[in-house]
This record gives structure tokens, sequence and C-alpha cells, in this order.
DNA sequence: CTACTTGCAAACTCTTTGCACCATA
DNA sequence: TATGGTGCAAAGAGTTTGCAAGTAG
């Protein structure tokens, strides 16, 4: 198992709750810590808040998952099991919808040809209007 | 004066308080709420924190500010008398960039071609590495 | 056993809201 | 002077922290 591991060889141990919470992300792709906290609460897995995001941390520092800022509210943490992708959000009807990472390719190299900026994908979140929206 | 214009043609009303938050919007370029309210205090200029709220909202809904997110904190608000540009937040040493539009605007097409999607610039930031800590 | 983890509760930060008083038009 | 606006204080979300008790290794 991965996630033993991960934590072994840095010298963390393996709980239940660890192991619970990165079952958590793993299914629900995008899921901000409140409702992880719900979705394990839900199914009498009840870990606590605190741990939630003690836990994020530490999953996201061991390379196991990562975030992305959706809007206004808390972040939105993902597997990195789950194929690289960017995040649109529609900012009238609050959807989002993934997008393959090619649709940024030009802009990842403008910004490194240009300011040698080095590009997060999975960190990026394009605000905008949905196809939907626009009517 | 466009304030005021803008105000009094919605039945809205040009208040001191109004004045310096638009003010000093303008001046900070990039400011988060708190960050205004600290600003004005400094000058003597004090208004209250939820005025602060309540006025950024509505200098928003006027079009005279928008705002973006530039990490977990509070949102960043600007003038939109500033030219439109994208954001570029170092996530090792937090610095924020500014780049060009131009930049995206293969994304922009692809997204609208692939996804029917209506990119809103002003709101992008891209969350990556500068070249500083790439060394 | 021992050090790492968790749960709990309290503290904190950011933001919103209700209400009496104030000021613009 | 009639609304709309402000300040204040309190209430709320979301998140962090200190500490005693629990547990993996």
């Amino acid at each position: 198992m991965e996630l033993r591991q991960e934590l072994r060889s840095r010298g963390f141990r393996l709980t239940t709750q660890r192991r619970k919470i990165l079952d958590a992300v793993d299914q629900m792709v995008h899921a901000t810590p409140d409702e992880i906290h719900a979705y394990l609460e839900e199914r009498g897995d009840s870990v606590n808040v605190s741990t939630v995001y003690r836990t994020l941390e530490l999953l996201q520092k061991l390379g196991l998952v990562t975030h992305a800022h959706l809007g206004h509210g808390p972040p939105t943490y993902h597997s990195t099991h789950v194929p690289e992708h960017v995040h649109l959000v529609c900012r009238t009807c609050e959807t989002v919808l993934d997008a393959e990472p090619s649709v940024a390719a030009g802009m990842v190299q403008s910004l490194r040809a240009d300011h040698g900026f080095d590009t997060e994908l999975s960190h990026l979140t394009v605000f905008g209007t949905c196809s939907e929206c626009r009517g």
C-alpha cells in the first residue's frame, strides 16, 4: 500500500483516520475539508475535523493529494491519482468543469519564456461563464 | 466624477467612506479588505471594516472594482482602471507578478471552442514557481 | 513502552448581520 | 426630512492550536 510506505519512510504512522481520509479524497474527486468530514460522518466513519485538516496537510506534503482554489470558499482537494486537469468555474451557476491540461500549453510556454515562471497546472482555476449560462 | 454618477444613476449616495475606499483600491493596486481597512486607518481616514466589505461589494456591482483569488486568504481587489492582467502567484515566496492577458489568448480560444466557456481574464490566477525560486 | 496521533475545546481569522444613530440629497 | 448609509457589537463560517488521553510500532 502506497500510503503506508510514504508514511513509514518519513517516520509517520499509518492510522485508521489517515486511511479513511485518503480513501474519501480518492472517491470524492473534488472535496473541501468540510465535505470530506461530512462524507465520513455519513458513513459512520466519524473523524474529527481537526484531524481532517491535519491529515490533508500531511497527505499534501507526501504528494498524495493536491488542492486548488475554486472560488471564495475553502480549498478543494483531489487525489494525485486522478489525471492532472484544469478547473473551469462558472461564476454564474458555480458549476465546476474539468479541461485537459493541453488547453493551457501555450500559456505555460509563454510564462516560462517571458517570465521564467513555472506553472503548476493542477492548481489552475479558470473563472468565467459556461456555455449553459451564456445562453 | 465617475463614482458619483455610477452611484446616483442607481439610487445610491456618494459618501465620504465610499470615496475613500475607492481611492484606496486605486492606489493600492492589489489589496484585501483587511489591507484596505488598515491602509485607511493608518492615514487617519478610519472606516469601519463592515463598511469596507459592504462598499467593495457595491463597487464591484457597479463595475468599478473586481477581485481575484490569490491563494488561501481573502480575495484581492483592484480597480478596473488598472489595465486587465493575469496574476502569477509563486507558491514558494508568495510573490504576485502580473502578466499581459495575451499570454492566455490560446487558452481562452481553446476553452471557447472546445467547451463553450467564456473566460474572465481579470479573474485568472496562475500558481507556480517564479524564476527566483526555481534557482 | 514510547513517541506519534487523535479528539476536544478554545482561540482565531475573515465576513456577515441587526439595529440605533447619522448624513446625503 | 426621508431614506439610505455607517458604526458597533454580536454572530457565524472555516481553520488552527494546546493539551490530555489513546494507539501504532
